[in-house]
DNA sequence: AAAACATATTAGTATTTGCTTGTATAAGCT
DNA sequence: AGCTTATACAAGCAAATACTAATATGTTTT
């Protein structure tokens, strides 16, 4: 079902420093890359992490009052997190309540554990 | 041991359609946003994965080869991961190692994982 | 239906980013 | 010592980004 960058490159045994490394699933890192550009940006991110401290669904409107950006750019922001599989949407009335998916619990947890640890 | 970005903001009760939610911790965010970002990039994320992919070390003269930039690019992008805290680097001779932090490992792990499981 | 509210969309713009080229530093080789 | 290799640093620039302001769309209220 993949068949797109493959080649491993080591076919010849030069004289180089180290061997070289496997390549990368192109697939992967453009989802990858989809969830780390739209969580890596301030605004978005604090979005985020209040839409996820708060599991039953919050709305733009109070999300617009804590970060301090206009509303076009909360409604920007939460569209990115939404396109990236970062929040679910749902309509009530003329509300919109923005809640997290699985990916940003897994990740924003991964994050705190990261920075409990701290290796 | 951590006393910023408290006031929960939820003192008067008015006539909104939602709670509003917590504050974020400051200095966390600063910390994740610096991981995300770094990672947020498809040269750095490339390498990320190569350096990790490669678990006893890789040198740049290889991981040049890999990505489609300059010599320049790539140190700038792995000087940025190092900051980032996301690979280690040791010099030996006129050659310089990258391996990748914990940090790292279980950020890739828990974005395979989600890949896998995709919600 | 008109006014007010909640959110989205569009267009324009200032800032940020990620590269390139050129140069510097430092280590091995002859 | 001079040359080459490996990596870093600095300046400049084109492209991407993230905002604001203005406008559009849809919903509720009067």
């Amino acid at each position: 079902m993949e068949e797109d960058a493959i080649a491993d490159g080591a076919t010849e045994e030069a004289e180089t420093c180290c061997a070289p490394p496997g390549d990368v699933d192109s697939d992967a890192m453009a989802t990858d890359l989809q969830v780390l550009t739209a969580m890596g940006n301030d605004t978005r991110y604090e979005l985020l992490r209040r839409i996820a401290n708060a599991d039953d669904g919050v709305c733009v409107c109070d999300l617009e009052a804590a970060v301090g950006v206009s509303q076009s750019a909360v409604s920007q922001a939460l569209s990115r997190l939404y396109t990236a599989g970062l929040v679910t949407r749902r309509k009530e009335g003329s509300w919109r309540y923005y809640e997290p998916t699985e990916t940003t619990a897994a990740l924003l947890e991964t994050l705190d554990d990261l920075r409990g640890t701290h290796e």
